[in-house]
DNA sequence: CCCGGAAACGGGAAAAACCCCGTACCATAT
DNA sequence: ATATGGTACGGGGTTTTTCCCGTTTCCGGG
């Protein structure tokens, strides 16, 4: 009995890529293959066949990896989640394990690995590579004690607003408030993310993937 | 007769993905894989088959995209290069077409297009997908009136240090130079990135992919 | 040898960003 | 009804950034 495997990432080349590796090694089977989020839950609803085991892709537009797991672990509990993607940030990491993943995979992984990985998560349930084997519990840990404090919706277009050559004046002003409501947004920011500049701001808005660039 | 292709890529999975998929397509042979710009030239110089066409992402560890593509298309004229991204940023478009590439395709095409594209390539030596079919000789026009100004090895490292929380005092400590002088590095490259901010600049380096965060 | 252009450096002023102090409003909980 | 917590806002001060004005040093070309 082949190991069924979903998968989703909006790279269509990548998509299609692994889909075509998957299926070229004894043992698996490709089921459902979907862009985004919302492509996989229209495809499911529609009755497309369920996976053992789904390869989520962290980034991805409209619906993004992390809601995408969330949505599939609360209907689909059964299925084994195994986030892939192209940066180990320790928040994304969080935030997938959180999200009801059993494993996290980078994209520059050996296909053995992912191999290993695979038959690893559908017989044992979980796999850790080496690299965050260590630092997962730890960082389980830290999480526990409010590093994860949410953002708002006002805070996030702020920043993705900050993440420009524009003043907070402009900012201000594009945003049809006062300047001083724009310093509140930046000054909890600048707590939640531990940082004391505009730019250490910003950047951390790009590691937690909260700003498009 | 097969045509013959060789591809380079950091990201391992996507790497033998890609390979596992054009192996999979009649006409296409795969001849040679690496994983950067190094590991291509020591396998290109240990002997290794020359590919008809030459797949090289963009975004890189070690040796990039440009420096690659300069590098093949300098040694090996004869050797189609095509470019392929994640991102479709302005800059990185006309790097890498003056880096010598005849096509420049983004990881989220579909694997129909990459093949018809592998195909125009060959026999006609370019092709451009609808999207910057029309902007390209635009983009290069603009390039000419020197839109393109190099930076500085300093500029570059004082770039790296900028795209973080630290203060341009810290930095210069960091550097071992002046504040005055930071001043400088910093005046320099507002005026070639055409910003008026530390973020816009920051921001500016990240698209450039001349920091990595 | 002198000259020009670049890189490193300096002083100082204006603007922006940062960081306190506080008030007012509004919904919700006790 | 009063308390509590979150959000929008304001005054005003410090630090950092931004942008002027320069000088010195070095280095290759006429």
């Amino acid at each position: 009995m082949n190991i069924k495997i979903g998968l989703v990432d909006d790279h269509q080349l990548f998509l299609k890529s692994l889909s075509s590796l998957l299926s070229s090694i004894p043992g698996f089977a490709i089921v459902v293959e979907a862009t985004h989020g919302k492509d996989l839950q229209q495809k499911i609803e529609e009755g497309s066949p369920l996976p053992d085991i789904m390869l989520i892709d962290v980034e991805m537009p409209v619906m993004n990896g992390v809601a995408t797991a969330r949505w599939l672990h609360a209907t689909h509990p059964s299925i084994r989640l195994v986030a892939l993607s192209m940066k180990d940030n320790e928040q994304t990491v969080i935030d997938m394990i959180k999200a009801g993943c059993c494993s996290f995979l980078l994209k520059d992984t050996h296909p053995d690995e992912l191999e290993l990985a695979l038959h690893e998560v559908y017989s044992k349930n979980y796999y850790n590579t080496d690299i965050n084997k260590v630092s997962l519990t730890e960082l389980l840990l830290n999480d526990q004690f409010g590093m994860t404090s949410s953002t708002s919706e006002n805070e996030r277009t702020f920043l993705q607003h900050a993440t420009s050559d524009l003043t907070y004046k402009q900012i201000a002003l594009l945003m049809e408030l006062s300047e001083r409501t724009i310093d509140g947004y930046r000054e909890s920011l600048f707590s939640k993310f531990k940082v004391q500049s505009r730019t250490g701001m910003v950047l951390e808005g790009i590691r937690r993937g909260l700003v498009k660039i």
